[in-house]
DNA sequence: ATGGCCGCTATGAGCGGA
């Protein structure tokens, strides 16, 4: 199976770019984050259309995760079903063969000082008891998304520049690594222990040019998947080229 | 040192993103 991973940033802005991939890369599992519509003005029939079964939890504007498919997409959920609202459209969870597929867009957080700040370390803890509740650690589970935190300094392009700003603090690095501790291998670092690859590249300037990224998207998996799992690269071709989306898709081959 | 771009919206400026 071929999972992939993209924050697409708007899919009515890049649906021409993100069917070309599709065709190209013909990934069997698919799931996007920043989608930016209510399911309502989801480009449904154009991915099923390639021959995908597609789920929504989309929001007006902001936000917005799917999860497609090749195969039949069971159990569907969306939120967490905490009790807490579920008000932004971030976690979205479906069943495809033998895999449960958790997909999130974790908020941003905006900075350290920001009131979004432990709205962003809250989301991680209840992601970390939404796995609690609804998997276990032997099952075969996937945890992907834009996880807007970069694991440890081989994530990010300027450790110096990044030192305890958003995305790099210890903080965000510790609520990642309590989802890990859930029972969970980074996918990438598992076949790539160097750094310098990111899934991230500010739009302004040079950034991508120059490489200056972070690697903030990620696949996380149970051990049995991860042992299971023979390649996992990021495809920095997606960045290139025409009105791209800032980040990069993360394939996983299992 | 600063900001630089992009998508969205009952748009034409402001917010959020990362």
């Amino acid at each position: 199976m071929k999972l992939a991973t993209w924050n697409i940033n708007s899919i009515r802005a890049r649906t021409d770019r993100l069917v070309a991939w599709m065709t190209a890369e013909q990934p069997d599992v698919l799931c996007l984050q920043e989608t930016k519509v209510e399911d309502s003005g989801f480009p449904g029939d154009v991915l099923r259309g390639l021959g995908y079964e597609v789920a929504t939890f989309g929001q007006r504007s902001y936000n917005g995760v799917a999860i497609v498919s090749k195969l039949p997409l069971v159990d569907v959920t969306r939120g967490f079903g905490d009790g807490e609202p579920d008000d932004e459209a971030r976690v979205i969870a479906a069943t495809a063969g033998d895999l449960r597929v958790v997909n999130v867009y974790v908020p941003n957080g905006q900075d350290l000082a920001s009131e979004k700040f432990p709205y962003k370390l809250a989301w991680y803890h209840r992601l970390r008891l939404y796995l609690d509740r609804h998997a276990t650690p032997e099952s075969s589970l996937v945890v992907c998304g834009d996880m807007n935190v970069t694991a440890d300094d081989r994530d990010v392009w300027s450790p110096e520049k990044w030192a305890g700003q958003i995305h790099c603090s210890p903080a965000e690095r510790a609520a990642l690594a309590e989802v890990v501790a859930f029972g969970l291998v980074d996918l990438f670092r598992k076949h790539t222990p160097e750094g310098g690859v990111y899934s991230w590249w500010d739009y302004r300037g040079v950034s991508f040019f120059k490489n200056q990224g972070l690697r903030i998207d990620h696949i996380l998996a149970t051990r049995t998947v991860a042992e299971r799992c023979t390649s996992c690269t990021i495809d920095r071709n997606a960045r290139k080229g025409k009105d791209p989306s800032d980040h990069a898709p993360v394939i996983a081959t299992i």
